[in-house]
RNA sequence: GCGGAGGGCUGGAUGGUCGCUUGUUCGGGGCAACCCGAGCGAGAGGAAAGUCCGGACUCCAGAAAGCAACGGUGCCGGGUAACGCCCGGGCGGGGCAACCCGACGGAAAGCGCCACAGAAAUCAAACCGCUCUGCCUGCAGAGCAAGGGUGAAAUGGUGGGGUAAGAGCCCACCGGGCCGCUGGCAACAGAGGUCGCAUGGCAAGCCCCACCGGGAGCAAUGCCGAAUAGGGAUCGCGCGGCGUUCGCGCCGGGGCUGCUUUCGCCCCAGCAGGUCCGGGUUGGCAGCUAGAGGCCUGCGGGCAACCGCAGGUCAAGAGGAAUGAUCAUCCAGAGGGGCAACCCUUGGACAGAAUCCGGCUUACAGGCCCUCCGCGCGU
């Protein structure tokens, strides 16, 4: 699992489909090959200031680091969006629920 | 005990599971850069913040000196690599006090401004008034600036003498100017003499004086590097100005910091083509963490800031950016129940390194400690 760390990838996953979530958003970009997938975190300002952005992208970290590998497609670039407030206050046991049904829904 | 002043410390703890960055050792792979696995270590703050000052470091700008411009600092002395910081002192102001606050050089160099009110706001004067004289019920002339009133500020204050009424007109005390003296490195202070005593305030309006300052910043900068365009050197044609008898002769001209001087450097066209050099975008590596270092202990100097010596100890280095996620128990705190032991619920301030140091400023739940002042009570 490699992590995205370029702005042109993060922009073509922007244009592939999209999961909201209350905690997060979810957004896959199908690159037509059997590569390993990628994911990347994405907090904005919105989410608040640098130790909440930071908090936020640790937990997103966490849940992709144990949902994505099992569940998650390969040849695909996940992109998780922060969201202000509720991707950090969350239960966690919610949180990787969340991601499960998103990866569910966004796979069909 | 109540109220207050100054200063310092702390900034949740332990464990389980699963991860990230980095150092090192071992094993394996690779020509190598390096990659994989395992073990053992290290891994956010007092403000990491704001980016407001001061530096280190790097590059840029021809050098030096002087001048000008611009910006900054502004009582004195000390500390420091340096500072607009810190310490000590002076002066002024506030507080019963501990203590706190202070853009705190210059207003007889010059310009400018001083709202409203007021007669008058800096250069002269008189609104209400007061006194005397003349005519006699109001006016004219002369004298006065004490009283009233305005204002942030009205030509020093209080008391007395004096006078027609008054006034430093005269006197005492206070305040002030000047002069030297004494103490102090100095800011300044003290006592004395002298002058009745005309230089209002604002320099956080311009300005003057003294001192300091080149610019940009680690996205600096250096190295490795595919392709394309542009670039440089050299060969070749060929060359600046003036005069010309068209053979040539003579002489240089321009640019480089805001200006000047001295020194120094560079250019003198343009161009088809050949050859050679080179080029630096994505990316990678370095810069990159050991330096004016922090902490502890001892000794020495200093009122202190701080300095010196000796010993010990500690030390993140990321790069779409690691330093964590989660669960449990505990510890502060808050709410409720209970006589109590205790139980239940809730719950963790401000905030995340980005080249590195020294400061300042701002944010901050809760807790702990020390010193001092005032009042009250007891002895």
């Amino acid at each position: 699992m490699d992590i995205l760390k370029k702005r042109k990838h993060f922009l073509e996953a922007a244009r592939g489909k999209r999961e909201v979530r209350q905690s997060f958003v979810l957004q896959a970009y199908r690159r037509g090959d059997d590569a390993p997938l990628r994911v990347g975190f994405t907090c904005s300002k919105k989410v608040g200031n640098a130790v909440a952005r930071n908090r936020a992208k640790r937990r997103l970290r966490e849940i992709a680091r144990r949902v994505l590998p099992a569940e998650g497609q390969p040849g695909t670039d996940y992109v998780l969006i922060g969201r202000q407030a509720e991707t950090a206050a969350r239960p966690f046991d919610l949180l990787l629920a969340d991601l499960r049904s998103a990866l569910k829904d966004i796979s069909q």
